[in-house]
DNA sequence: TAAATTCCCATAAAATCCCATTTTTTTCTT
DNA sequence: AAGAAAAAAATGGGATTTTATGGGAATTTA
């Protein structure tokens, strides 16, 4: 499974098209099944509620998986509910132009405050779009929180942790 | 699981391009699981916050054993989006090209201070690339502190300590 | 039919590829 | 052991391709 890696700050012209990172598009189309040489891509932006600030975009291979685990859920479940609601009802499916360009419509565009320019980052098998002062703000606080540790601390430390049994 | 070992010292063209010391070569290609005689050995450069003044370079092997790690942590925890955001977002994926050659994007040689010489030095399974006049730096601070501590000490003592547990 | 969306084409800058030369290291030969 | 030959490594430059971006015409939608 290939996974998004990088980070990428594009400008969004008055129709809201916007170039997606040239690493993220080979990820992209290689996640999408049906995708081909010369057909546009698959993908779906999950927006969520009101309260997240950012887009979360997903290929066809990441929603597909999403999408298996809600329905092995039991039905009628609060549970099953609430993840249709996200991945099913606040989501957008579209596909990249053979520019390469994503097009956020509007809607999606004010919900997350972007203007001119729009901030993109790798998180794993998905890829994220801010506004690039709210990222900014994000990173801020998680800095401020770094801060608040001893000096020598370094976060690589977390990388072992998962070795270790939880109470250990 | 190969090491790097050695350091050197090589000149960046103004396109970015800089020759790889050939005994990290050899690491690379051995440690890209896609690779085969003829094909261009992958690597990932991780370059992390503004505060970090020098590249990390990864080795398929090594990265993918980051990746693991960070999915082991707990979706949604702290501590696995800074790591998500380190190591997938701050980092940029690239490959050896066929005369040995790594391309520097210009914004990572403006990030660490790289003109027309780049430092490379080994550190276990990754390797990492420096301004040389910051790296000089950087081990006078450690020379200086040897300096400080009493004449028979032996930095080998060291060596053992992780036999231990930490308040022993 | 006015607004929004999609399609098509254009361009400048940046990244990549291809090939050539120099330098260093290794091997071979005497 | 010295010098010559061969191989590998480092470096340089030009041509080509890709990327990011902009604008207008055609088409759809409300």
């Amino acid at each position: 499974m290939r996974r998004f890696r990088g980070e990428g700050l594009n400008k969004v012209d008055s129709k809201g098209r916007v170039s997606i990172p040239a690493l993220f598009r080979r990820v992209i189309e290689v996640c999408d099944p049906a995708w081909t040489d010369g057909l546009q891509p698959e993908l779906v932006i999950v927006y969520g509620d009101s309260r997240k600030n950012f887009l979360e975009c997903y290929t066809i291979d990441a929603i597909d998986e999403v999408d298996q685990k809600i329905s092995d859920l039991p039905r009628g479940s609060i549970q099953r509910k609430m993840l249709e609601r996200l991945f099913h009802g606040q989501s957008f499916p579209t596909s990249v132009d053979d520019t390469g360009r994503l097009v956020i419509p509007h809607k999606l565009r004010e919900k997350i405050g972007i203007k001119a320019e729009a901030y993109f980052i790798a998180s794993g098998d998905t890829f994220q779009i801010w506004n690039p002062e709210t990222f900014q703000e994000d990173q801020d606080k998680a800095n401020a929180w770094l801060q608040s540790l001893p000096e020598d601390f370094d976060p690589l430390i977390y990388l072992d942790a998962s070795d270790r049994q939880p109470d250990e």
